[in-house]
DNA sequence: CTGAAAGCGCTTACAG
DNA sequence: CTGAAAGCGCTTACAG
């Protein structure tokens, strides 16, 4: 039995049930002796009361849940951590995260309309109609892009990666220039706005574009792509990520071909076998733990009202050099 | 506004409310003509009706949710796999995840009784309080342990990993063992059951006790645990994982100690870097897919009522057998 | 086969 | 300063 109900605080506590409310809500406006609040804070406690959800929501038209929306591509590791900040960052203010499965098949707006969250989180750019009902029924909504109709701030991050390695490389002097990509087709439009950046470096350096091999994470399939780069004299490659590059490493070195004078790699993620690598791999970090903590500021700042337009995400990407460039 | 009610569709059907619920709701033993149940059915889907979760939770005093707690550990790249099955498996029947943040703060119970789930999922076993509380509650409790009060799965699949180790380690002929600890508190439970698992086959096998070091991840810490290891004469070490065992490779790499008739390391985990480290590492494959795809099956039959105490865990763990023992 | 009515637990104008 | 009463939207005995 649920059981405990704001009427038997209020019979407990002597009290009406508006009473109760009020001192539990801190109504603010409200005029209530220290003495009641006091008793009746007291019975509530004792009883162990704890208001109905269900019914505060159903009376105020709005529920105390953030929904979630996971993207249709792995997020892996990255996911633990969004989830952390979100859901700390949510729990201070007494919301909790409810996780929509996009690929789930079950049409968000299924979903929202029936539980009336509080605000909407996604790391995809909603579509603009879903976008928009949202908005009218009141609920915020907070995209990867901050400000509503900006181009959104993660596909701007993953440009600005492969613009990171494809610079690193041609300072080095390792040109012309290969990129990695990986196969899985969950990653795809990930892959394809990295290798973008790349592109548009390799074109305002005037050098010719980026030879681009998919690469399966298996000792043959480095070894092919390898004769593939050195048959067209390319220098240096950016790779996808770093477990792209650690492969791009294993067939360099099963073809007898030295890193970096021969090849050069620059991975993304600096995970921790990156420094372990012979050489160890330069990459690109990405600290997800400030992307994370921004995001949470932008739905707690929605929720607030403050609607935080101007703040842009901070510059999250760092090259860290090591001996594989 | 969330506008569109049942009295609604009722209203522009021409039939009461009550028959409303009845068709959408598909209710046993409840005659309605079928040309009836058409003209519902067409008004819900013209007016775009949703019916309202809070409403229907009041009522029936049980919601749609599934709470699912997060542990306090990090869980990485597991925790992707496993919100995707289960909020995957959830989805089909109607139901949504809502996560709980252990670390937050907030206590569990309050959020329980706050939401009145269906289920309640953790990776832990909860406390006899909450799980008793939880049960009178009615709410279906799923632990990583399927039949109630049996020893935690999770945990003996931890000891489970470390006996795997060992027994390779000594069937290839490395003894006497070492252990390599992380330095993360948080995986401290982890690192404790596995080493666990060393210990037990050390001494079933007459061996000494393995020399534990603690392990940061780098080069220095790297080295300085390899003398150690020598000075004791060990010839194998089981790792916490594979970062970390791809560290120790690393150390004795530096220490110029050859690996494995040096010193052989077997890791945890199967990540793409360990086939390309250099030897390419041995490893315990846990097939976290196998466990998620577990544990959201647990759930379902929980939900059914089919309880599915006998299932155990299927045997999860894999030694890959690698260069570097 | 279908409808009128009660009630889930809360908040909030509205009266006193 | 405090309480009686309405109503959020739904489901479900209960009558017809």
């Amino acid at each position: 039995m649920h059981g405990v109900t704001s009427a038997d605080v209020a019979r407990d506590s002597g009290v009406s049930r508006t009473t109760v409310s009020y001192v539990l809500n801190d109504t603010p406006g409200v005029r209530v002796s220290e003495e009641t609040r006091a008793r009746v804070r007291a019975s509530a406690d004792r009883l162990g009361y704890h208001p109905s959800v269900a019914a505060r929501t159903l009376r105020t038209g709005r529920s105390d849940l953030v929904l979630y929306v996971l993207p249709d591509w792995p997020l892996g590791p990255a996911v633990d951590t969004l989830l952390d900040r979100l859901a700390g960052a949510l729990a201070e203010r007494g919301l909790s995260l409810l996780v929509h499965h996009a690929r789930s098949g079950r049409p968000l707006h299924e979903l929202w309309r029936a539980v009336t969250p509080r605000a909407v989180v996604g790391l995809q750019a909603f579509s603009a109609r879903d976008r928009d009902a949202m908005r009218r029924a009141g609920i915020h909504v907070v995209a990867s892009s901050i400000s509503g109709d900006v181009p959104d701030v993660f596909a701007a991050t993953q440009q600005g990666i492969g613009r990171l390695q494809a610079r690193h490389l041609i300072d080095r002097g390792h040109t012309p220039l290969g990129y990695a990509a990986p196969t899985d087709p969950r990653v795809r439009a990930f892959a394809e706005l990295r290798l973008a950046g790349v592109q548009a470096v390799c074109e305002e350096a005037g050098l010719p574009a980026p030879v681009v091999v998919p690469l399966e994470l298996a000792q043959g399939a480095a070894r092919a792509a390898v004769r593939t780069w050195r048959e067209a004299a390319v220098a240096g490659v950016a790779a996808y990520n770093d477990d792209v590059a650690l492969a791009v490493q294993a067939g360099a070195r099963a073809e007898g071909v030295p890193c970096p004078d021969g090849l050069a790699v620059v991975g993304v993620d600096d995970i921790p076998a990156a420094r372990f690598a012979v050489p160890a791999l330069s990459t690109v970090s990405q600290s997800l733990d400030t992307q994370a903590e921004h995001l949470a500021a932008a739905v707690v700042a929605a929720l607030d009202g403050s609607e935080s337009d101007g703040e842009a995400l901070p510059d999250t990407l760092d090259l860290v050099q090591r001996g594989s460039t």
